[in-house]
DNA sequence: ACGGAGTTCAACCTTTTGATTGATGCCGGG
DNA sequence: CCCGGCATCAATCAAAAGGTTGAACTCCGT
C-alpha cells in the first residue's frame, strides 16, 4: 500500500487526483494540503511514502512547490516528492529536480500515466513526463539554449520594461556591459531585438 | 435536478469537478467532453442545463472554449455556459463573456462557490467571480485602461519581437502609423517603452 | 600554467524607436 | 449636423538600442 500526500492550492485538482488515484487499489491517500507550509508539516510525520506536490501556490503564498520540495527531502528517511504541474517550463522543473524531487508530471497526463509514475516513485525510480525528459536530454545535447546567471539577471529586467540606462543603474554596471550581455543573449536565443529574446525566454521557460 | 457537463482536457480536472459537483444532491453529471468540438456536440442534445466550459483547450486544439460557447449558446434552446478557467485575464473573460457565457469562475473557488454557481446559472442568473466582478465594474469606471482592437493587435505584434517595420510590412500599414498607435498605447498604459508596454498589458491580461 | 568562459568596460557607428506636430477621412452618438 | 475617437499617414528630431571591435580581469578546470 502507498501512502499519498497530495499538496495543491486548489480544491478542485486535489479532488480530481484523489478521484483518479483513489481508484489504484494499493494507493491510499493519508492527507492533502492546501499551502506549502502545510506540506512540508504534514511530510514530516510518518506514514507517507508519496508526496504529491504542485509548484504554483497562488500569489498570496510565501513559499512556493519548490522550496517545500527542498525542505521535504531535506530531512533524513523523508518521503519521494512527485511534483504535478499544470504548465511546463524550465524555469520551474530545473529547480524542482535541483530540490530533490524524484520525478516530474504534467496535469495533464492520462491516470494510468499518473499511477505509473506514482508507483515509480514510491520505488525510488524517476518519473519524468516525456516532455520533460525529451527537453533535458535536448539540454544534455546543446549547451547552447543556457544564459549565465548574470544574462539572466538583465533579461529579467529587460521584460520588466526597462531601459539600458536604468538596467546599468540598478545593477550598478555601465550601459557597455549591459549591451555586451545582451548581444551574448542574443546570439544565444538567436534573435536580435530586446523583445524578441524577452519572447523566446518565455517561450523556452527561462524567465517567467 | 440540474443536468451538467463538463468541458475540460484536464482528465484530472474533469476527475475533480465530478467529485466536488457529484456530492451536491441536486446535481447530475451527464456528460463528459475531452474537446471543444465534443462539448459543441453533447450540448446540442438535450437533456443538458449547464455546460462547464474550459477556455483553454491544449496547444493541439483548433476551437479554444469562447468559440465554443460561442456556438452552443447561438443555439435555440441551449443550455446555459459556465466558464470555469485557471487564470483570469481581461483577453480571456471579456471575450467569453461576449460569446453568451452566464458566468465565470475560477478553479481555486472554493466547492461551495461553484455549486452556488451552477444552481445561478441553471436558474438564468448570471454568477461571476469576485474578482472578475470587479474588474467588470473597475471597467465601467475609468475607461482609459481599454486599447481599441487594432491597438491591441499592433500590441501583439510587438510582444511577439517584431519591429514597427515588421508590424508595418505584416498589417500592410506605413510605419508612421504603427508609431501614431504605440504612442496611443503608451499614453493608455502610462508607459514610455515597448516592452514596458508589453508587460504593463500583460499584468492588466489586454493580452495573452 | 594555460585556455576558455564569464564579467566588466570603451569607442564608434548604424538602425530603431520615441516625441512632436500636423493632417486627412470615417463613423457613431448627442 | 457637428464633435470626438479611431485609423491612417508625413516629416523631423533626439534618444535609445543594436553591432562591431578590442581589451582587461577573475575563476575554473585540465
Amino acid at each position: 500500500m502507498i501512502r499519498l500526500l497530495i499538496a495543491d492550492d486548489h480544491p478542485v485538482v486535489r479532488a480530481g487526483l484523489r478521484a483518479v488515484l483513489e481508484s489504484e487499489p494499493d494507493f491510499a491517500i493519508v492527507a492533502e494540503a492546501a499551502t506549502a507550509e502545510r506540506a512540508v508539516e504534514l511530510a514530516a510525520e510518518p506514514g507517507v511514502d508519496v508526496v504529491l506536490m504542485d509548484l504554483q501556490f497562488g500569489p498570496g503564498s510565501a513559499m512556493n512547490g519548490a522550496r517545500a520540495t527542498a525542505e521535504i527531502t531535506a530531512r533524513p528517511g523523508a518521503p519521494r516528492v512527485l511534483v504535478v504541474t499544470t504548465y511546463d517550463s524550465d524555469a520551474d522543473t530545473l529547480p524542482a529536480l535541483e530540490a530533490g524531487a524524484t520525478g516530474y508530471l504534467l496535469k495533464d497526463a492520462p491516470p494510468e500515466e499518473l499511477a505509473q509514475a506514482v508507483r515509480a516513485a514510491a520505488a525510488g525510480r524517476s518519473a519524468l513526463a516525456p516532455s520533460v525528459a525529451d527537453r533535458l536530454l535536448e539540454r544534455m545535447r546543446s549547451p547552447a539554449a543556457a544564459l549565465s546567471a548574470r544574462e539572466t539577471e538583465v533579461l529579467g529586467l529587460v521584460a520588466d520594461g526597462l531601459t539600458n540606462q536604468r538596467i546599468s543603474q540598478r545593477l550598478h554596471l555601465s550601459q557597455a556591459t549591459v549591451k555586451s550581455h545582451l548581444v551574448h543573449i542574443y546570439t544565444k536565443l538567436g534573435v536580435d531585438s530586446r523583445t524578441a529574446a524577452v519572447r523566446e525566454a518565455r517561450g523556452r521557460g527561462l524567465i517567467r
